[in-house]
Parts: C-alpha cells; structure tokens; sequence
DNA sequence: GCTAAACCTACCATGGAGGTAGGTTTTTGG
DNA sequence: CCAAAAACCTACCTCCATGGTAGGTTTAGC
C-alpha cells in the first residue's frame, strides 16, 4: 500500500508552482530542473490537474502554468484523489456494487472507515500548510488531536 | 494507492478462524472453500501471520490454525502491518534517511502524518469488532470523533 | 505405515506504474 | 510574417511486484 509517485510528483509540482509563481506563469522546464523530474512525465501530471480545473495555462513564449487558486485553498487531498486514479483503497469500499460477497463481507466498512479518515486527513492540509511549515517541517496544527 | 490482496484476503483469513475456531483448529482447506480464495495462496498469508506469532498450528491429520490470541485482542492494523511489506505510504517516510531531499521535501511530513492517521484508525478496530458489527456493519464506534 | 494436514521452494504471468519519443498547435517578439 | 518557445498530444516501451501455481517434504494421528 503505496502512494504512487503521481501523487508526490505532483505535489511537489503544484507546490513548486505556489513558490515560484506569485506574479506569474512558471514553465515545466524549470518545475523538472528544480524537483528533478522528467519533464515529459511532469506534462501528463499537468494535464490532469487541468482537466480538473486545478491549474491554468498560457501557450507560446513566456507561456506556462499557475495555479487556478490561491494555495491556501487547495489541498493536498484534492490533489492525490485527482492524481491517485482510485479514490478508495480497495475496490469494493467505494459506491459500486460489484462485490458478490458485500452482504457478507464483515471487513468492508473497516475499509470504508480507514479510507475516510485516511481522505480526512489529506483534505486537511493545504498547499498552504506545507509553504508555512517551519523547517525541519512540523505539521502539527492540532497536536495529537484526541 | 490500495490495499493489496494479501491484507484484504489475509483479514478474511483470521476473521474465518475467528469465527470457526472456537473449539479448535481450522483447516485451510476450509477457509479457502468458504472464503472463495486459492489455498495456495492462503498459505503463503498464514506463513507470514505465522512468523510474527499471530497464529499457531498443528500438522497432521486433524491439524489446522488458529488465532494465537483472542480476537480481541488483535488489531487489523497488525494484520495489515505484517502482510502489507511496506510499513508507509511512501518510502521517505519511515526512518530511512536515504532520501538526499529530505531537507528541503515540504510534502514529507505530509505523508507521515497521514500514514499515521491511517495506521491509528486500523489500530483501533479489533478481530472482534468486526464480527460484533451489526450487518449492514455500521462500524462507529466513535461516530463522528472530534 | 498410511493418510491428512501443514510446511516449503521454486517458478510463472500479467497489469499497470513509471518513463520516453516524437511530434502538433498556439503565441509572442523581432 | 517568421522563427522560436512553450504548451499540448498520441503512442509506445520497460520493468517488476503482485498475485497465483506446481510439486514436492515433513509431521502426526489412527
């Protein structure tokens, strides 16, 4: 149980985006230089996040991309379910019926449960959070919770 | 990012001898007949679960598995911890330090916190919650948490 | 000592993640 | 108007872990 690289790629990328894009465009060519990552791979990362409305683009020289919003509203849980093609961490958790044994399947609300609280916290953070975190970066907002 | 097969058919595995058990040894025969999975498969699951001391056996005729502890007291986190190789989402987030961008990564903690929140919730849900959950199983134990 | 079960080693196949190649289209600046 | 710079697009490739199988060997009960 991974998360892919599409996902930490990409947000890397947008993060990239947010750093260096407060007044303007930023090019994949450079986002690739910075985070060290192939730039081809970083073009079809982009077109998703477009596809869904999270970034904006402008063609031709001095072209590039941005992000569509300001980073304290997009979140990192946006981001993986965009990129993360699967919104659930087992088939059966999701809407979809497919499952002969559901009826009988004891372990699928668990899943169901795991993956909520596991979204919860992505859709918690925004690009924001981390641009703010102190380094060596603690998250904690809320401590150790209870 | 899912859950593989071996923690969501080796969950199924521990629960069938949950329940078929209680007075003694269950055949893997038998859970693979009920569960609908290769028994070859099953073995190699139970061997896993079997190293780390979560199951016991006995070999010959009229031999089996079974739950080395009550039900209980073992978590799915446990279950997934053992079968699942990787202990975190993403390979920086342990304490390897073998990632050369961990110094300037942003999304690191990210990550470990998330994982840690993933791994909080299956640590919390016992062998034993899942067979007392009421079909349709509404697992909320802490309904809504905050 | 026969049989039932666990136990073990090795192997195979397939999908999808991760990555690359080679273009086409749009836009800007000179 | 043209050339270059960038986004945009389609197609392909490689590799390896997951998921699964084959064919045994060892232990123990009757």
């Amino acid at each position: 149980m991974r998360l892919t690289t599409r996902s930490r790629y990409g947000t890397r990328m947008v993060l990239d985006m947010a750093q260096h894009g407060k007044n303007g465009l930023v090019r994949i060519e450079d986002i690739a230089r910075r985070q060290d990552i192939s730039a081809k791979y970083l073009e079809k990362l982009v077109r998703q996040l477009k596809g869904t409305g999270y970034i904006k683009s402008r063609r031709g020289p001095n072209g590039g991309h941005a992000l569509a919003k300001p980073p304290g509203e997009i979140t990192i849980g946006e981001i993986v379910r965009v990129l993360e093609g699967t919104p659930s961490l087992v088939d059966c958790s999701g809407n979809s019926q497919n499952c002969p044994r559901l009826e009988e399947c004891l372990t699928h609300r668990a899943w169901q449960e795991v993956t909520r609280v596991m979204y919860e916290k992505l859709d918690s953070i925004t690009l924001e959070d981390l641009l703010e975190s102190p380094r060596p970066c603690s998250l904690e907002k809320n401590p150790e919770n209870p």
